[in-house]
DNA sequence: ATACATGCGTGCAGGACTGCATGTAAAGTA
DNA sequence: TACTTTACATGCAGTCCTGCACGCATGTAT
């Protein structure tokens, strides 16, 4: 038997409770979605009571809250975990199927929900957005590291939020029950473009001159 | 006082209050979410009884159905209308910013709330999937009329399907709160890589032959 | 060992929403 | 004009959820 077997601390009692009621927010928010999700359900997928909980967070909104940071920190996790710095002429490709794969699983599957969910309650949106903003920052930082020097700052930055959003487009396409083969194509088409556009060092801009960078980088995150 | 000053037969009556339901529903979506969309603030909206609505859409999930349909007629005459049928060198950045204006409308937020919601509700999936599925191919549909000749069927479907993808991103990051100046900077970085890679007749696929064309076309629709 | 703090369970009240049953007025029909 | 159907309003019951008060047990400090 581990010495994990029973918590016998207050300390580790109290982090295995937040632990269980955070990670059971989650699966609610995948499987029941955000409406449908309630602290009596997730006191029951917990193993808890109602009054654990409310010990813990006094309202559901602190939970959900709490449950904010909590899936930022398993998402980085995620995404630093399946990060193998790919090197090579086709590490652009990878690093997208890297990023799709990041933002079509479980957790950003409630990561939609919450922000969905935000869209109508200034209270979570308050609570996502730092969140959110941050974890944005640090997986651009990944890549950003990943790329070296072979690739401009600024074009860099351009591709990984361009890929992004197509990534959030196709995992909304995916939630909704789209065709699987046209995702997969749609996403190689992707690859192929952006690889050629990182390549083409010197392809004009939109226009003539292109405009100003735009600092301050808000929300991925999905 | 024109001739629908009040309708006097039946037909008429009905057509209007269903309409005012419907529409209602809609702007409780874009207002509260699909969560705090209730049966009574629709009706609140529409300015009815909780007997009317109940005597047109007995259930709400009857309602949310037919809102669906409603939705997806208003989508489609929103994406007619705003088409100038653009022609010339810069047709393709117009195109694109069609398609983003039409996708980052209130009605497509309501359509994401309907969506999301889909994602854990049976019903209206199956509710919601063959209105999307054909709204998505109607819109194609324009798209392949005004693009003529010009460009090859299976190129302009890419570019159309990647367009969506990235416009629904954006519009999520709206939502979110995102900023501004950067969508349009990453729509403007968007327009001169689909513009780039429409005219390059000959690129090369992702590796060297492109995959199978893919049939059936699935849901778009946000 | 005693007193306090923390973690946690149970029961209850208030509120909100949906669905139904009943009633009334207006439109259509013979 | 008398009758039927349709459109709409009102009131009520059942259900579910949230938040709070209280009670017990287990750690923790003195």
């Amino acid at each position: 038997m581990s010495t994990e077997a029973r918590p016998r601390t207050q300390r580790e009692r109290r982090a295995r409770t937040r632990a269980a009621l955070l990670d059971a927010t989650i699966d609610c928010l995948v499987d029941l979605g955000y409406s449908g999700t309630t602290v009596q359900e997730i006191c029951r997928r917990a193993g808890l009571s109602r009054g654990a909980q409310q010990h813990h967070f006094t309202t559901k909104a602190e939970l959900m809250a709490a449950a904010v940071e909590h899936l930022a920190g398993r998402l980085r996790d995620e995404v630093r975990g399946t990060l193998t710095a790919p090197q090579g002429p086709r590490r652009i490709g990878e690093a997208i199927d890297l990023l799709w794969r990041g933002f079509s699983g479980k957790l950003s599957t409630a990561a939609l929900e919450l922000w969905v969910a935000a869209r109508t309650d200034e209270e979570l949106r308050r609570s996502m957005l730092p969140v959110d903003r941050a974890l944005g920052r640090s997986t651009l930082e990944i890549y950003r590291e990943a790329a070296g020097a072979d690739l401009p700052a600024e074009r860099l930055e351009t591709l990984y939020w361009l890929t992004v959003n197509v990534t959030r487009g196709l995992a909304l396409d995916a939630m909704i029950g789209g065709d699987p083969a046209r995702r997969a194509h749609l996403l190689d088409e992707w690859k192929a473009i952006a690889t050629s556009v990182a390549l083409e060092a010197g392809r004009p801009g939109p226009r003539s001159g292109r405009p100003a960078p735009w600092k301050d980088i808000p929300a991925p995150g999905l």
